[in-house]
Formats: C-alpha cells, structure tokens, sequence
DNA sequence: TTGAAAGCGCTAACAA
DNA sequence: TTGTTAGCGCTTTCAA
C-alpha cells in the first residue's frame, strides 16, 4: 500500500537500519549514502507511520483533553491554547466533552489510555472525581495535570485559578457601592467553581459584618437558561437581593434577561457581575463587570506541564496559581433601591 | 510494564490466538476456555494496546476534524456534534485549528496521516484549498467530508448548508419592511461563507430592482472587533445603509456597538441581521433577527459520512444539503430615516 | 560505517 | 477447538 522503510532501503540499496538512521540523525552514515537515502525518500514520496514508531517507543505524541463542553467558551478558549501549544511541542490533541458525567469520563480514559496516549489534561474536574484518583492510584507516573480544579487527595500536577480572589474582589466592589443583600447564582454544587466562588464571597461578606441569606444562594447548570431561572426565583423573592453575582458571564447574561422581563433597570435596581469575560461581556447593555482568567495561559502552562513530564518523568509534582483580574464595568452600581416588584 | 495478550495466555495456559479469540469473539472458542480467559483478563485487568492492533488492521480508529477556530461559537458547537457522534461510533477525534491558514492546515494533514487517521473531515473549507485537492489526488479512496463548503474541482463526500437561501431570505425580509439601501458585512474574501451569501443578498436585491453598492461591502475577520469596525465605515460614509446583513452574529453584535457608539437606535435607525443563531443572538438587546442551521445534524452527517466511508469504501461521492431557517427577532424593523450622523 | 535480526503487541491464516 | 507462526512498519542492539 503505502511506501514504507522497506521500499526505501530497497531502491537505495542499503539496509533498513541505515535508512533509519538518516531518517533519525542517529548513528553514523556517510554523507553519501545519507544523500542517496534523502533522495529516494524524496523520489517515493515516504512518510513515516507514526502507529509502529509508537508501538516502538511507547510514545504517540499525543494528550487528551478533557472538558465538561466545549460549546462554553471558557473551555473553547482553553482548548484553543491547549491545541495551540500542543503543536507547537509536536503534539495533537484529542478531544473529550464529558458534561461532567463521570460515566462518559470514565469510558473516554480508558479509550485514551488503550491508545496509548501520553498523557491527560483534566479541566476543571470535581472535586470527587473518581476517575482521577483511580488512574492515579494504579499509575502514579502517568503524565496527569488538573486544570482549574482538584480532586481531593490526588498528587497530580496543577494549574490553578484562584477563582475565590476573583469573588472577593467582585462582593467587596459591591459592598463599596453600598449594596447590603446579595444573590449568587452557581452551577453544578461540586464543581470547584462554584465552591471558590462562594468562599470569596463570603468572605468578603463577612469581612463586612453583612450576612448572605441561603435561600439566595442557587445552583443549576452553567446555561443562559440556568442564569434566567434562579434570577427570576431570586428576583421575586421576599429576601430579594440588589446584586447578582453570577459564577459565569453566560449565567450572568442570563440575569440579564430575568432583570429585563420584569423590568428592572441595571444597574440602578440590580447590580449584576459575571465571571471568564467572555467576548460578549463587554457587547452586552451595560457592559458587564466581571472578572477574567488568563485562560491562554492556563492552557499553556498546563500543556508545559505534561508534555514535560512526558519527555523527562520527574519525581516531584508542580502546581502554578494565577490570579484572575476583576474588570469593572456597567452592570454594577450603587443601589437605587426604589423598585418594586410584583411577587 | 503494562499487561500484554502473552500475560494473559501464560496465566490461563492458552495460546496467545486463543485470547485474541475470546477477545475479539471471533472463531471458535469453548465455553470453558473463554471463562478462564475472561477470567485472567479480570485479574489482571488486561486492556488491549489499540496501537499494535492499529498496526495490524490500519485502522486507527480516530478521525481527525479541520476548522478555523474553535473560538467562533459555530465551530464550537459543529465539533461538540462531531466528537459526540463520532464516539458513538468508537472513534476518537483529533482537533485541528487552522486559522485558515494554509501552511498551518498542510502541516496538520500531513501529521494526521502520517498517524494513520482514518478519515478527516474539512469543515468551511476555502474554495481555493490546495491541500485537500493535493489529498484527494494523492489517494482519491482516502475518507474526505467537506462540510459547508466546498473546492473547486474535488470530488469527496460533501455536507453543505444553503447559506446563499438564508442571506436571500434574510434580505427579502428586509426589502419588505422597506429598506432599500443595504451595507453587508462579510468575514474572509475567499471564505464561501462570504460568497455563498453575498450571492443570496444580490439575488435578493436583483429581484427587487434595487441596487447594492459595491462601497457598502466590506470584508475583514470574523471577529467582533471587525464588526464594529466596517459598521462604523458604513455608518459614516455618504451611502449611510438602512439596514446592516453580517455575515455572523458576532459580526452582527460588532455592528450593534458600532451603532450605538454614534447614537443609532436599533432597528428604527438601524436594522441588523446576522448568520448563525448564537446563544446570545437572543440575549442582546433588540434581540437579533438571523439565521440558523442545524449545525447538530452537519456534523452527525458528516461523521456518518467518514465513517462509512472508513468501514467499507464505495465507488461514489455523496453529497447532503441542508437549508437554513429564518428567525425574525428585534434587530429589523421599518426603517425611520430620520436620524443625522456626523460625518 | 553498515547490516542482520530481535522485538513492540496484536491479528489472522494455517495446521494440528 | 486450539496452537504455531508470519507479519504490520519501525527502532535498536550487536556484529561485522
């Protein structure tokens, strides 16, 4: 079918080992026979099949990334670097959407692990994700980083957000601009995300001698649709709070729309902020305030991380902490508090 | 290091065929021997290295999928489609951006190959693309599916979308509200994305003996940002279009800000349309009259399409249409044309 | 400086 | 019903 090592040793009139060896720059080969060898290749077109140097070297050149959804354009991003820097270090990179189904998680690590990947990169993983710590218990030396999220008790690799820095930086803002009663709309209830979150918030709430009521504390998918539900039940609540701080800007958006159908102007009768500052943040009305990670680094470093470990096993484990940056914009306020609503 | 087929038989005191068999229920096996087989491979929690079997039946069981960006939210969706159905079909898939860069796209088709990728699917692939109609020549039988667009004079297995029906319905609509000067916004030159529905719009205007200038269609990125930027060159050039058709909704959003930065009101001064049908399209305030295609089903057909094609090769091309739905929002309405700009 | 040959882990004739 | 063996295309000792 295809020209292989053989066909070129053939027509070259030398040994495949030799033809190797020019192919690899390994070993000693005569300018000559060097030259020739090149040349055949060139005539017959050849290529390399990367599955029996694999098979060889028990190295792919290839990781898997695992994500909840790449439709959320955190993770979008993300992938982007991920791929990105991938190739740059001779890598491609295998995509896997979980929606946060462990089952699905599961059957994709061992379809991974039976195509001999070199390694894994976990976004966002909850923080009881079985199959992390199964893979990790049975092969403490494979090449594993978690990104922006980990599971307890696993010694992996890391690269990390301190996403509560950034919900303490957006409350204490809103505390600043007057506001007293807050609503937090999350998403999964274990997912790290939500759960730095809301340590920073109330944190910063406490710091403020102000108390978060729990009813106003909502969790739900990471959709627009999600972010439109639990605002409306805040909105109409009795404890109804002045501002909204919302664990993404897409579910921030979606407040945006509960604030809209039932009239509220923002931000003088709600205050809303967001988390990612994903492109839209900025073209919504009023532009929201949010807080923003730098994902490309993240992607980046996370990819440092494996393949690093990958080339050169090591005997430590390493884990980079960013700080995400808060971006203040129109959706926050000082509260006007002269609204009424029909509950 | 890890368990191998020759583990597994010395421990059940079979032959190494016999496992094969059992594991591939293929041939003869009694019902004894694949017990104990079955057995061992429990214990010794055998998983099958897909590499050596990759190498053996030249099927590597991984497609690999070509777009753009997947940072532009169709992309997104398009390859959460395609990952989906193509693990439905136990195959992995292999992400490749490539900006629509060409040198970038060669490189990752070469690297696909040479890992013996048994399909690839080019989604949005340029009219002029040289590597595909390189590939096609090369091996005329290797898995192809071009999806939304299309090469000159290569023939694969072909999704595409009538985005040239959608601009045409999307401009009708607005001849009928009674616009009669139209500014279009489109992505890359030779993207067909841009050609397929400049041609609708022309039909469209044709039709109703109205006249597109050649001044008012501008081409740029598909970002935001280049929205913004050719709305505000339309905005303030002596042919002030009523109404704006953008080639994406992101686009379209771009537009939005440009119009608001000058004070236009959307739609009564201004009407937009976009392409696409973003989860946002409907978040933005108005919210955004565009287009939608069943991005779920091009890819599920397209994986359908390789993977076919991959379990038994046919004689012919295939080519499946797809037409897209108008969905009449906010953002267009009878143009006032009272507003001044200050050019 | 080059070649022969032994695998990498598996499938698939072919024989028994 | 089971075992033996020859590859798949390559890398890598070990000899020459």
């Amino acid at each position: 079918m295809s020209v292989t090592i053989y066909d070129v040793a053939k027509k070259a009139g030398v040994a495949i080992s030799t033809v190797s060896r020019v192919l690899n720059n390994t070993g000693y080969v005569s300018e000559k026979t060097r030259k020739r060898v090149m040349g055949v290749v060139e005539e017959l077109n050849y290529e390399k099949n990367m599955l029996a140097v694999a098979l060889m070297k028990k190295q792919t050149k290839t990781i898997g990334l695992i994500i909840p959804d790449i439709t959320n354009h955190f993770y979008a991003d993300l992938t982007r670097a991920v791929e990105d820097e991938g190739n740059r270090h001779g890598f491609n990179v295998i995509l896997c959407n979980t929606d946060n189904d462990m089952e699905k998680e599961a059957s994709y690590v061992s379809f991974l692990l039976q195509k001999n990947i070199d390694g894994i990169i976990f976004a966002s993983p909850k923080k009881d994700d079985p199959n992390i710590k199964a893979l990790c218990d049975k092969n403490p030396q494979f090449p594993i980083v978690q990104l922006g999220g980990e599971v307890e008790g696993v010694n992996t690799d890391k690269v990390l957000v301190e996403n509560s820095q950034g919900a303490y930086d957006l409350t204490k803002h809103l505390i600043e601009l007057g506001h007293e009663s807050f609503g937090v709309v999350l998403g999964h209830r274990n997912s790290l995300a939500s759960k730095d979150r809301l340590d920073g918030i109330n944190i910063a709430i406490n710091e403020a001698n102000l108390r978060l009521v729990k009813q106003n504390i909502l969790y739900g998918d990471f959709k627009m649709q999600d972010g439109l539900k639990s605002a409306l039940q805040l909105l109409k609540s009795k404890n109804r709070p002045t501002a909204i701080i919302a664990a993404t800007d897409l579910l921030a958006i979606g407040c945006y729309q509960a604030a809209k159908s039932i009239g509220l102007s923002i931000p003088d009768d709600l205050s809303i902020t967001g988390f990612d500052d994903i492109e839209i943040a900025q073209a919504v009305e009023p532009a929201l305030t949010t807080v923003t990670s730098p994902i490309e680094q993240l992607g980046v470093r996370a990819v440092e991380m494996v393949v690093s470990t990958i080339e050169k096993p090591k005997a430590y484990k390493e884990k980079t902490v960013y700080q995400p940056t808060m971006v203040i914009r129109g959706s926050t306020g000082t509260p006007v508090n002269n609204y009424t609503v029909s509950s």
